[in-house]
RNA sequence: UGGGGGAUCGUUCAGCGGCAGGACGGCAGGUUCUGGCCCUGCAAACCAAGGUUCGAAUCCUUGUCCCCCAGCCA
């Protein structure tokens, strides 16, 4: 895709990261790391991290960026999630080269780390209990206690790290603390646990290890070892900091400078991997991969494009104050990419039977549709046109109001790259007076859309041919969300009670032109007049095509109608 | 009333002592065989109060509000 004025992004990030190539620091090395657990599927808040920190690498010369996959926690972690994030970094466009890792590649020179730190009398085994490290710890705006086993030997501090290590103890009765103050007034410094006790098999080291080091003792030296210059994390760590710190001061290793900037939050929709996890575990979603998911696999089986995810992660910029993005800046990156690019069709999603009176009973014709206007490379195809139609059912009106430009009683409008039709006659249910069929008749002068007298129709409508065309599902994804910021349960409601109840809309009987047949799954087109939409890669096949609507498109008369209603309502 | 961060159009990102700008969204037009795309225009913001200065979003002071931290999660 190409972007006409793609200016070079800038943000507070590049600019340290600008300054210290200039002043030769790490001898103008710059690498950086992706660094995800595995326990759960990638999102687009981790999109942005891939952007910012793949993207800088590659904006530098000699740039690198590693993947390594911070699995400390065995409890959690599981290959199926490494897999998937392999895959979705590689989707988004980004190569890792030969440095793929991972924390558990550094348990042996963690585990080394950390009995240097107890020769060193900085580091101490603790008795305590899970609840009395809690209690010792002190709170917020009281200084912590020392624990009464601060002070062991480092002879008997050996002896208990290494029988730990041997499997002599059970889970949660000792753990390895860093000795540094129990008076700080930051809580990490109070001799944070740096390695427990956890009987459990670990998805790549096995058996070998019952004790795990700390996401805080692995992360600052698993950089270190992998000689990142630049550690970008998000703002939370930002009080990890002077533990890092103290952690590479100690140990005399090389020190990345770690930088943190504020992670993604996107109206209308969760980001936790905590919330996403439980709408999967309690069936409010199909899975992981449901399109209407912030997930890199929702998003791509929703028809997203890597490239408009990546065009989306630019836009949104990068800065350290708190944020929601609208959704809407989504919707449009996706459409400014499709746009270009997807092959336009006609569709009917929820039909309505037009028998023109007046066309040949058996005649068809071939008629020619472009293919994307804004590519003409794309060339065009043949669009077949019968005696019986399928329209839009909300292209036809009885009674229209003002500003309704659709087909209406006695009114003329075009049927793309067909004729002019004029509605002559309305059928309706005998029962419940629904208007199940329409008759029309078309002008034979108007072929190809039209007029040769220059007279003017005020709408062009999308159509199918009975006869000839496919039956198809299409499913209809809207915000997974009411509210813009689910998370804010201020009024004690939990997020999900701000499920959109239509976040998903499943239509049985459309209508899609054949030049659909066999579309692969996968593939994307734009249904003229209605939005994007992409062949299912789960539950489509050739007999039973299925089509997920990306995104729709801009719609100024659903804008209309909003207002008019609003306006009647109130 | 412990520590660490942050406050600029509705949203988001710029602006680093010298005309507050872009994008999305909104509104109004133009164009149009997609009520799409595209084009034009409009509305729209410096948390507050003091101070320094010829000049402050920017520097100083004092407040206010928001976020994060009391996992053997990351």
């Amino acid at each position: 895709m190409t972007k006409t004025d793609s200016t070079p992004p800038t943000d507070f990030i590049r600019s340290i990261i600008g300054e210290d190539v200039k002043a030769n620091k790490n001898g103008g090395r710059v690498h950086t790391r992706f660094p995800p657990e595995p326990n759960g599927y990638l999102h687009i808040g981790h999109a942005k991290s891939i952007c910012l920190n793949f993207g800088i690498a590659a904006e530098n010369k000699g740039g690198l960026c590693n993947l390594r996959f911070d699995d400390t926690n065995p409890s959690k972690e599981e290959v199926e999630y490494v897999e998937s994030i392999k895959e979705d970094v590689r989707w988004l466009g980004f190569d890792w080269g030969d440095r793929l890792f991972y924390a558990s590649d550094y348990f042996d020179k963690l585990y080394e780390y950390a009995v240097q730190l107890i020769k060193d009398s900085k580091a101490y085994v603790c008795d305590l209990s899970p609840e009395e490290i809690r209690e010792y710890r002190g709170t917020l705006t009281k200084p912590g206690k020392e624990s009464p086993y601060r002070s062991r030997s480092v002879e008997a501090n050996l002896d208990l790290f290494e029988r730990m290590r041997a499997g002599e103890f059970e889970d949660g009765s000792h753990v390895l603390r860093a000795k540094i103050d129990m008076a700080s007034p930051n809580l990490n410094m109070r001799d944070p646990v740096i390695y427990r006790i956890l009987h459990a098999e670990h998805h790549r080291t096995g058996d070998k290890w019952c004790i795990y080091p700390t996401y805080d003792f692995t992360h600052g030296q698993s950089d270190s070892i992998e000689g990142i210059t630049h550690s970008i994390c998000t703002l939370e760590f930002e009080d990890h900091r002077p533990l890092y710190d103290w952690f590479l001061e100690q140990l005399k290793i090389f020190h990345p400078q770690q930088i943190e900037f504020a992670r993604l939050n996107l109206s209308h929709t969760v980001m936790s991997k905590r919330k996403l996890l439980e709408l999967v575990e309690q069936g409010v979603v199909s899975g992981w991969d449901d399109p209407r998911m912030p997930t890199l696999v929702g998003l791509r089986r929703r028809g997203y494009t890597p490239e408009a995810i990546r065009d989306f992660c630019e836009r949104i910029g990068v800065a350290k104050r708190d944020s929601m993005v609208d959704i809407a800046l989504l919707d449009h990156s996706i459409r400014e990419d499709l746009n270009q690019r997807a092959p336009r069709v006609m569709a009917v999603l929820r039909p309505l039977r037009v028998v023109i009176d007046n066309y040949p009973e058996d005649q068809v014709e071939e008629l020619e549709a472009v293919n994307n206007p804004e590519d003409p490379g794309m060339g065009t195809r043949k669009v077949p046109f019968s005696r019986v139609l399928y329209i839009e059912q909300e292209d036809f009106l009885e009674d229209p109001p003002k500003k309704f430009f659709r087909l209406a009683p006695g009114r003329e409008v075009r049927l793309r790259y067909a004729y002019f039709i004029k509605c002559v006659d309305v059928v309706r249910d005998e029962k419940t007076g629904e208007v199940v069929e329409l008759h029309c008749t078309y002008d034979p002068e108007t072929r190809g859309g039209w007029a040769p007298d220059g007279r003017k129709v005020k709408a062009t409508l999308h159509w199918v041919s009975a006869a000839h065309s496919l039956s198809a599902e299409v499913h209809l994804y809207d915000h997974l969300f009411l509210k813009a910021d689910p998370t804010d349960e201020k009024d004690g409601a939990d997020f999900k009670t701000y499920l959109n109840p239509n976040s998903l809309e499943t239509l049985t009987s459309c209508r899609v032109e054949p030049a659909l047949a066999g579309a692969p799954p996968g593939s994307r087109y734009q249904f003229e007049r209605l939005g994007y939409f992409c062949v299912d890669t789960k539950d489509s096949s050739d007999e039973a095509p299925v089509f997920n609507r990306t995104v729709t498109l801009r719609d100024t008369w659903a804008k209309i109608k909003k207002a008019h209603n609003k306006n009647t309502d109130g």
